[in-house]
DNA sequence: AAGGCGTCAAGTGCATACACTTTATGCGAT
DNA sequence: ATCGCATAAAGTGTATGCACTTGACGCCTT
């Protein structure tokens, strides 16, 4: 009488939990489902036709990431980034992708170097045809790249997290005028820094090319 | 016939998420639950006499915190901390400190600078009389001065966790001989840079002071 | 009329039942 | 004897129901 449950009609790639937690972070990131907003178990469930056991563990999935905060007993709201923590965020990561590029001079292998190199001249073409899809491609490859030159498992895991939760205020970034070139530029200073070894160059090069993107994120979302 | 629940006899402080979460935290750093070893979650319910609902939550937010590893429909496991990824987490644990020590030393209001001072004048006395477990809770709180200092939320957030990571592999580090002046001298060293405004000076000596932890704490990993 | 109190509805928290996956075991074939 | 396969047992993943908390509304009291 009770649980006479249907079979799953859909094979998914991965658990439902998992599916959840994608679908809801890409709504929040990109702004569908905005700060402070209500997200309830009840209507999320029916929404996306599960039950409320994966909905409740996806919004602690997501609130572990800081993107939902959760006050107990009252539900789970779409987190709200005040101006304050995300210069604070943007703080970090100039200071985090800093050590990557000193460790990353330092430590490299030939190849890394080589493939550093190789790749951030291949980006040229795109600062020259304006592709900014294209370039963002190349740009998340090349800071891959260097978080993990630095051969530490764990800060790169750190850069990683705190990039990708900056993904969404870091979206618009291109859209000011010749900001694909002058990326393109900044990343030439930390190559040809990580190429001669140079760690504290290096360090200095990429925590100024992130608080740049920093300030201009920041100018953009003020005028929002 | 199918859910006659009994009534929560006992009110306990937080939720019995929370609940389950410090407690197994608590036996996974404390080494009660040794690394590898599987966490089964019809057990831990039946032995904590909760329903696996809480407990399969609480295992979610440890995996998040890296305390705990879970492979899909397998289960979940007491994370293993390899020598070279424990290496790396010190390794990060000394750069966000020295970040921390630098913006300390830049920013700390005059208050902040008299509360560190004065703790650490204070922490002395368990140094002579060599009170290692009182010693530990000021060396808990000067860190944690240390990492609010840099008024940045994101980063104090960081080094926190790593530190709270890191909290098993550090327990036994007094027992080295003399380890307990000798970090004194190392913080004294962070605290006269800090009020001197040389931030440069902070966070050399605050990198150092972890990466000698880190090098104790490695010695008697080995020696276990 | 304003404030306090009781009641109720909505929604979270936890328990438990069912479905599905993985792994261990036993049996037969080679 | 060993390898394969079938089958079962154990355990994870998901659904659903009941209990408890919280906030809102309306009624009664002053």
């Amino acid at each position: 009488m009770t649980q006479p449950r249907k079979p799953r009609e859909l094979v998914r790639a991965g658990t439902t939990v998992d599916h959840m937690t994608r679908l809801l972070a890409d709504r929040i990131v990109t702004g569908i489902m905005r700060p402070g907003e209500k997200l309830d178990e009840i209507s999320l469930a029916r929404r996306f036709d599960v039950s409320r056991t994966p909905v409740r563990e996806a919004l602690g999935h997501l609130a572990a990431m800081g993107l939902v905060e959760r006050r107990p007993n009252r539900g789970a709201f779409v987190a709200t980034v005040t101006p304050a923590h995300l210069a604070s965020m943007f703080e970090t990561m100039a200071e985090l992708e800093a050590i990557c590029a000193r460790l990353s001079a330092e430590r490299m292998t030939a190849q890394e170097r080589r493939g550093l190199e190789i790749e951030h001249c291949a980006s040229a073409q795109f600062v020259r045809s304006d592709a900014e899809s294209d370039y963002e491609l190349f740009n998340q490859d090349f800071h891959t790249r260097l978080y993990r030159g630095a051969h530490n498992a764990h800060i790169c895991d750190l850069a990683t997290r705190t990039r990708s939760r900056l993904a969404p205020f870091r979206r618009a970034q291109f859209r000011i005028d010749g900001r694909l070139a002058k990326s393109w530029r900044e990343h030439e200073q930390i190559v040809t820094a990580v190429l001669a070894g140079d760690g504290v160059a290096a360090a200095v090069a990429a925590r100024d090319h992130v608080t740049l993107v920093g300030v201009a994120s920041a100018v953009f979302a003020s005028e929002d």
